[in-house]
DNA sequence: AGGGTTAGTGTAAGCGCTTAGATTTCCGAT
DNA sequence: ATCGGAAATCTAAGCGCTTACACTAACCCT
């Protein structure tokens, strides 16, 4: 392995000279930075990134947690387009700051108890973690946040212990509909809602509406409330086809996936053929990114962004450290 | 920070008990081990990584260099697909050897000129480096392994100064076959195939042909033979077009993707809508992973595969430095 | 009892880099 | 020439950890 040592050597200079000429930076007389450069080109020398992390005091790392990918290949889209998204954003942005991106996917056990010493070890290795939210307990995110700085990348705002970076219910719902409608043309919609009053399902009406308003060349066919839940998905999905059977909607759009999936299975139990005869469409409860066959590309941008912003809260907290806690949406 | 120091100091033993204390290994009295796992635990102790690497001489981190997306949006899926396929099948494997994997993504200039400084500066953070073929000029991978072991995750063996996992376009042309056979009940299948003898095209005809042997419920109705290029699949896809408009295959199988960007051009300019009266398979010159819409889900394994291959060579080549460089199917 | 083991622990020398502070060199002004 | 100050360079002390080696104490032989 070349040192820098073997550079100054070479290059007849101390190592405070090398330093100096590899940053750029610093009054270095030119030939003598021509001299150095040339030592380096000459051995090949690359700094190794451990010493200077430990002499820095930084490492210029950040972390992804991804949640572990679902054993069932066929549901795996969702995640895939997710993380994979929020992946490229964290990345573009922590590239434009020279920094690098270690990243590790977890097991989500249910329990959202994690392998702690894995958990443990991966955060010596940065400066600053970027966790996906829901399958990581919040006693162990407490623990993380106490050694580094983290940022959850969330579905919805509420109150939190550490940094929070919220996927925008309205605005995320807003382009589900709007690529429907744009990109596959959708004129009939029937929306299977959440429950009337719980927040999470009131901005993502909110969004889909206010997307219908500015486009009434498309139609909202009917509607049916669920409580989340797969089962319930199922029920209005068999309402839909009862009430709707013989004129089925382009799309159907969903305040969660649970209730999608409820859906496909009642669509697939009538024959209904899914997205041939009719789309259907969820909304991760992270963002909506799931169950879209074709994928749903113009919700690429959003996700990624979310990786975006998240990364930058982070950085931004690493720089400095006791900015308050705050929930961003 | 906490630090070894402070452990030591709190249970009041040396640095060298702690470090044993830490890696579970060596004898260690139970009194005292007990007392320092209440001290770690006391202090919250993660130790640093950037310490460890530069002590053990070890990062226990590999990188993954994946190419830098497409600006389309809706070209991406290719690569999407593929390299955070690549990324599951490495990051599995890095984990189960307990350590790290640094990503990043590199612009493909189309010339092979990458940004060197980022790539020398990744270099330095790494014991070893993935990179997939062909958006990295020859010179530069030289260089670079020159210094780091390197694996580069390829499409197509030949000879090469690195270490090469290839894709096996055998089984690749297979899997993609089998799929649309098993998964999307195609009956009619139309080949387009590339130049007679071309290793490449050979292989992934074989494989074709393999599945088709096995698979008599369907039929090849027709093949054409392109030269790898745009110009030649949308040719193809005229010829097919001209030949077999009236009853369209289920699907096309093309043995590149720049041919199936021309069969789907083709079919554009003559209003066939894709995939709904006819899917178009193209194969990613790395892997078949591509144009297809819904993505197929039953070549992400072999894909994962890769990247597991790849990984493990490498993680080999890290321990044996001296190992032959070889070219692994 | 003396000598040889062995288990358990401590000491201290790095690992390759950055950087504050010390030192030397350079240069123009006197 | 000499001097002062700026510019260029060097010296050396860490950064937090691992580990070879040294050491001590306890134990088992003969």
């Amino acid at each position: 392995m070349v040192t820098l040592y073997d550079v100054a050597r070479l290059a007849g200079v101390s190592t405070a000279t090398v330093s100096r000429v590899v940053h750029g930076q610093d009054r270095v007389r030119d030939d003598t930075r021509t001299r150095v450069l040339r030592a380096i080109e000459e051995l090949g020398y690359v700094p190794d990134g451990a010493a200077q992390s430990l002499s820095r005091g930084r490492k210029d790392v950040i972390g992804l947690v991804c949640k572990e990918r679902e054993v069932d290949y066929a549901l795996e889209n969702a995640g895939l387009l997710y993380y994979d998204q929020v992946l490229r954003g964290v990345e573009e942005h922590v590239r434009s700051h020279n920094w690098s991106l270690l990243i590790t996917f977890m097991q989500s056990d249910g329990m959202g108890e994690p392998d702690v010493a894995r958990l443990d070890a991966f955060s010596g290795k940065v400066d600053g973690i970027l966790i996906g939210e829901g399958f990581i307990g919040a006693r162990h995110i407490k623990r993380l946040a106490a050694r580094v700085p983290v940022v959850i990348i969330a579905g919805t705002p509420g109150d939190r212990t550490a940094d929070v970076v919220a996927a925008d219910n309205f605005s995320g719902s807003a382009a589900v509909v709007t690529h429907l409608i744009a990109d596959h043309g959708t004129k009939r919609l029937f929306h299977v809602d959440g429950p009337l009053d719980a927040p999470d399902a009131i901005e993502r009406r909110l969004g889909l509406h206010h997307v219908l308003r500015d486009n009434p060349q498309c139609q909202l066919i009917g509607s049916e409330h669920g409580i989340f839940s797969t089962r319930s998905g199922e029920q209005a999905g068999e309402n839909l086809l009862a009430r709707h059977g013989g004129a089925l909607p382009d799309a159907v759009v969903c305040a969660n996936d649970q209730m999608a999936i409820g859906v496909l299975r009642a669509f697939a139990a009538a024959g209904v053929r899914v997205p041939d005869e009719v789309a259907v469409v969820g909304f991760d409860d992270i963002y909506p990114a799931s169950l879209f066959d074709p994928p749903l590309t113009s919700v690429l941008q959003p996700v990624r962004m979310l990786g975006e912003r998240a990364c930058a809260r982070l950085l931004d907290r690493i720089a400095v450290p006791d900015l308050t806690p705050a929930v961003q949406l």
